[in-house]
DNA sequence: GATAAAATGTTCCACGTGGAACATTTTAAT
DNA sequence: ATTAAAATGTTCCACGTGGAACATTTTATC
């Protein structure tokens, strides 16, 4: 298939046994095996109206057969979506080696080809939330996973970095990370994450860890509304006309004036001043 | 990039927004994300063989930016593995659309993409194993799987064709139908698979289920060695020069005699006729 | 300012997967 | 024919993942 071409268009051909051309998708014809049913039906329906917009992004890959049909050999979902979108044809690589051999490298290269790891997700994620103005709940209909899921992913981006790298080199998991950022501050985070790559914990012992942390810090802090306090409070808000909080610990801390808009903003200036 | 061509070699030439060129690899940035440790050395460098061999398979996804470089969207496994290789040029998907839009379809392919489901991975494992002949020892160290993961994938091709089918429709799990083996025959494993589906079992429930009826079984058929059957074995052992087992059972059996080769075949048969 | 609804954040744990550990069979060596 | 080694078969269960269920915050409405 491969035809004669002047010098400086040479660089648009493949190398070796590589060949890119768009082909009828009805003479691709898909693996042997049982048709597969699809992972979600939603899932594909919104492939093919991305490929509708946007086109096939990346080529399917076939062999070719001695009938002038093509076998598929991977990328099934982007060819039966590209069927849905109406398409007539979709571009595909062609291995001009025997059967044989390309289908163990697809093979192999589909069973061992790298997911995203869990920090890239979370980043992805929050990319596509922000990018698209979209809630948790329509990211989660859009990719098939749980809006919970999403969130949970996006909540590693709130670790300190150094508990981020150690996600992304797998030596510690998404659901270590996850239990680790119920550690109250960012260096008890780090704290914990150290242990347990030393320790080589698992997931339920980091959870269990952190809860024996934060149920130790909720015994040291819990203590009787102070009625000395709250008095103060409510003389302050009835003072102020508004509402008073003191957060006040150990002797000393800050009160908190709440106020709805500029105008009883100025009006709490005057009478602090 | 794209030039003009004459007629005919118009159907090299992808659709709207997808062009495929050599690129050098060094002009190749991978992701601003850090960089992702592999998921195993020895896959990428089986990977890197492979390429070496045969080429790159399937072209990465790049996006160009404004200063000649370009951007890696999708493939950096193989991009890696190119460069381990020795190639100076890799082939790339180039998408010319803008950054963001391209982000957004190949995050989602990439999070979306369908894996080989259970009975395609059994399949594939065969077809490997046989097609070139290697063990299943040799296989596990290519894939970067556990030998015996492969040959609990295997199992799942000796189930009835009808357990086979509910795995590959996602109705009952690999973990499911492992268990469910373990039924001494087909038909009750089709009955076992059955129940599983009516009344969502959960696969600790199916390895329960299995595990009692095999206890039953084990207890209905426990009995002592019957000296009556010993006795002939030995008799016949004796005087045919061979072991003879008797698989005797409720009045009836079969006998069992071994050979070594076509002689002995010949002496075995010159005494029985 | 109050309240309801929407959106997001968090924790606990049931689930299926993968493989450790062992059992059995097959093959090779003698 | 016997034995050892290699290869494969099988079972049990610890593991991290994903999300149910609930908690909290933010936004919209009045």
């Amino acid at each position: 298939m491969k035809t004669a071409l002047g010098r400086g268009l040479d660089a648009l051909i493949p190398e070796k046994g590589l060949e890119i051309v768009n082909l009828q998708i009805s003479k691709i014809v898909p693996n042997k095996k049982q048709p597969r049913k699809n992972f979600k039906d939603s899932a594909l329906k919104d492939l093919a109206q991305s490929i509708k917009e946007r086109g096939v992004i990346q080529p399917i890959l076939v062999s070719k057969k001695n009938d002038g049909s093509f076998n598929l050999i991977a990328g099934e979902r982007r060819w039966r979506a590209a069927s849905m979108a109406g398409l007539s044809k979709i571009p595909a690589v062609v291995k001009s080696v025997d059967e044989k051999d390309s289908l163990e490298i697809a093979l192999i290269e589909n069973i061992q080809r790298e997911n995203l790891n869990p920090m890239e997700m979370a980043s992805s994620f929050d990319y596509l939330l922000n990018t698209y103005d979209l809630t948790q709940d329509a990211l989660s209909q859009r990719i098939g996973k749980d809006r919970a899921t999403i969130a949970n992913y996006m909540r590693l981006l709130k670790l300190p970095v150094e508990v981020q790298k150690l996600v992304s080199e797998e030596s510690i998991s998404m659901g270590h990370a996850r239990a680790i950022l119920g550690a109250d501050n960012k260096k008890k985070q780090i704290d914990v994450a150290r242990t347990t790559v030393k320790k080589g914990l698992s997931v339920r012992e980091v959870e269990e860890l952190i809860r024996e942390k934060v149920k130790i810090k909720k015994k040291t802090e819990k203590r009787p509304a102070d009625p000395h306090v709250k008095d103060v409070e409510e003389r302050l808000t009835s003072s102020l006309g508004t509402k008073v909080h003191l957060k006040h610990k150990g002797g000393k801390g800050k009160i908190e004036i709440e106020y709805y808009s500029l105008e009883e903003l100025d009006r709490l200036l005057e009478m602090l001043t």
